[in-house]
DNA sequence: GCCCAGGGTGTTT
DNA sequence: AAACACCATGGG
């Protein structure tokens, strides 16, 4: 078999996921979206609610649900989240959709700090540098580096590749995961709050990355990061004391009011 | 040419 | 504890 074909539910949406921005691999491609997800090339398309993968599947369906977070009962999250916050209801009908993606643990620790103080379109082409610098080819595409392929690279070279200060700060992290201070394997099965210890000790890694890392590398949903855009829309659409923000799904309304804040934001004269 | 970006660190009040 | 300067780079 050639490809893998996948049922969604809920109006999952291929497109608004892979291009929101808790990812930066995936890209448009003839009618679906190629990226390369645990160092597996595909490219994927949507018809109605199948959704149909190609290329290297050899991870099997199980591990593609799991990504696209498929199984997870999304009406009833949302339901839950305008019935805790009423002032997000256009914000979640702009977003409905966007799921929150399952990724590898190491990518999202380095792609989220490369991405402080930075904007999207220099974060996907940064990270796309270091895969093809050191990442293995696979398809027509490269995988995000292990921790051992960024074992002996210099501050100097991750600087040629553009990120600035942040240089020393990628070198830490890796430092880190290879010597085992921060044990990627044992984290799966950490408590929440010691995991976030562990990530802010990290140079580098201040309470918003963390919180990236933790709701996009370890799907813990509670997670709730607070962005510059994010900033704006408590200002604007409903404030910093809702009780939205103690839900365990407060990370997927802050995916949606990320969506709709970035889209919709008209900047002020 | 300027403002800003999925912010954090180190220093000064 | 809160305010602030500074950080490297380039997208829009």
């Amino acid at each position: 078999m050639s490809h893998i074909i996948l049922n969604s539910r809920d109006n999952f949406s291929l497109g608004a996921t892979v291009l929101s921005g808790q990812c930066f691999r995936w890209k448009e491609s003839d009618g679906g979206y190629s990226g390369v997800v645990d160092g597996c090339c595909v490219k994927a398309f949507q018809y109605g609610d199948s959704i149909e993968i190609h290329g290297d599947i050899s991870k099997g369906e199980e591990f593609w649900k799991k990504y696209f977070d498929l199984d997870r009962n999304y009406s009833a999250i949302n339901d839950e989240i305008i019935t805790l916050e009423p002032r997000l209801s256009q914000c979640e009908t702009f977003s409905r959709g966007v799921r929150i993606l399952r990724q590898e643990p190491f990518e999202a620790l380095c792609s989220f700090i490369i991405s402080q103080n930075n904007n999207i379109p220099r974060i996907r082409s940064i990270i796309s540098r270091l895969c093809e610098k050191y990442g293995q080819k696979t398809g027509d595409d490269f995988s995000f580096p292990t921790p051992e392929e960024l074992s002996a690279a210099s501050a100097d070279e991750f600087t040629s590749l553009g990120m600035g200060y942040r240089a020393p700060y990628l070198i830490d992290a890796v430092r880190r995961v290879l010597d085992g201070r921060f044990d990627i394997a044992a984290a799966a099965d950490t408590p929440t709050d010691e995991l976030r210890r562990m990530l802010l000790e990290i140079h580098g890694v201040g309470p918003k990355v963390a919180e990236c890392v933790l709701l996009y590398g370890f799907s813990r949903l509670e997670c709730f990061p607070v962005d510059t855009w994010i900033k704006k829309a408590m200002n604007e659409i409903f404030g910093n004391d809702s009780p939205l923000l103690s839900s365990p799904y407060a990370g997927i309304a802050q995916q949606y009011i990320f969506e709709y804040i970035r889209a919709n934001y008209q900047r002020k004269k």
